[in-house]
DNA sequence: TACAAATTGTTGCATATACAACTATTGCAG
DNA sequence: CTGCAATAGTTGTATATGCAACAATTTGTA
C-alpha cells in the first residue's frame, strides 16, 4: 500500500465556489474604481501585452474567442480599448487607450488592497501555495494533448 | 528576514483560468449524459440535502439567491426538480424527482470519468493537495467576517 | 390592532462563458 | 485561374453569476 492521498469530492465543484467566493471579494474592491476584476483582469492583459490580435488575447487567457469578443464590448463602450484593422483583413488589434492605461493604473491599486486582504484573510503562506498548485494545473491543463 | 515565499500575480486570475479550463474538461465529461457540469452540482445537492429552501441550497453553494433562482430553471424544465410550496407561504422546497435521481445517478458515472481523467492529467497527489488547499480557503472565506 | 422591521424569493439589468454555425478572407493545390 | 481548405472573428443560443430593487409575507412591538 502506498500513502498518496486520494482527492475526495469534485475538483471542479470546489474551485468554482471557491471562485465565487473570491471573484465577489475582488469585485468590492476593484468597484471602487468602477471596474468589475474580470474587466480589470482582460485590461491588464492589452496593456501587458500591447497591441494584439483577439486570437492571442485569448489563447493567452484560455478563453473561448467568443467570449473574448463579447468581454470586450463594455471596455469598448467605455473608450478603455479600441479595436482597430489588423494587417489582414480579416484579422483585428486590440489596444488600449489612454484612458484605459489610466483606467488600468487605478484598478491595480484597487486590486492590490484586495489582494493583500485575501492573503491576510487566508494566510500569506496559503496563498502561496494555492498560487503554486493554481499555476502547475494551468500548466499541465494546457498542454494540447486532449486526445479525445 | 523569514523564508516565507510572497504570493505573485493575481489568486482571482489564476482561479477563473483553471475554472474556466476545469470546466471545460467536466463538460465534456458530462456532456454525455446530457448535463453541464454546474448543472449536475445543483442536482447532487439537493439529492444530497434532500427537500430543501432555496436559501438554504443557496447558502450550502455559497451562491447568490438570485443565482439559483435561475439555475434551478432548466432542472426545473427537464423535470428532474419540483419547486413546491414551503410550510411558510414565502418560501418554498427544493425537491429531487424520480427522474431527476436518475439523471443524477447517470452523471455521476460521467463525473467519476471526468475527475478520474483530471486526476490522471494533473497528478493524483496534486489534485489531494489542491482540494485541501481550496476546502481550507473556502472555510476561511465562509467566516462570516467581512468588517468593510 | 396597526405599523414598522425582518425574512424569503423573484425580477431587472449587466456581465461572463462556451459551443455551433456563420461570414469573410487568405492560401494552396491542381 | 479556380475552387476548396484553413484561418480569424462574430452571432445565435443557452446558461451562469451577482447586485439592486422589488413583492409578499411574517414577526415583533407600541
Amino acid at each position: 500500500m502506498n500513502d498518496v492521498i486520494k482527492p475526495r469530492g469534485c475538483t471542479n465543484l470546489k474551485l468554482r465556489q471557491l471562485n465565487r467566493m473570491v471573484t465577489r471579494h475582488y469585485d468590492h474592491y476593484v468597484a471602487e474604481a468602477g471596474l468589475k476584476i474580470t474587466q480589470y483582469s482582460l485590461l491588464s492583459y492589452v496593456v501587458k501585452l500591447g497591441p494584439v490580435r483577439p486570437g492571442e488575447l485569448a489563447k493567452h487567457m484560455q478563453m473561448d474567442t467568443s467570449t473574448l469578443t463579447r468581454n470586450m464590448q463594455p471596455l469598448v463602450a467605455q473608450g478603455w480599448l479600441i479595436i482597430s484593422a489588423g494587417h489582414d483583413a480579416r484579422s483585428r488589434l486590440v489596444t488600449a487607450t489612454e484612458t484605459g492605461y489610466a483606467k488600468q493604473t487605478e484598478g491595480k491599486l484597487a486590486w492590490k488592497k484586495a489582494q493583500l486582504a485575501l492573503n491576510e484573510r487566508l494566510g500569506t503562506e496559503r496563498v502561496a501555495e494555492l498560487h503554486q498548485l493554481l499555476d502547475a494545473s494551468i500548466e499541465r491543463l494546457s498542454d494540447n494533448k486532449e486526445e479525445d
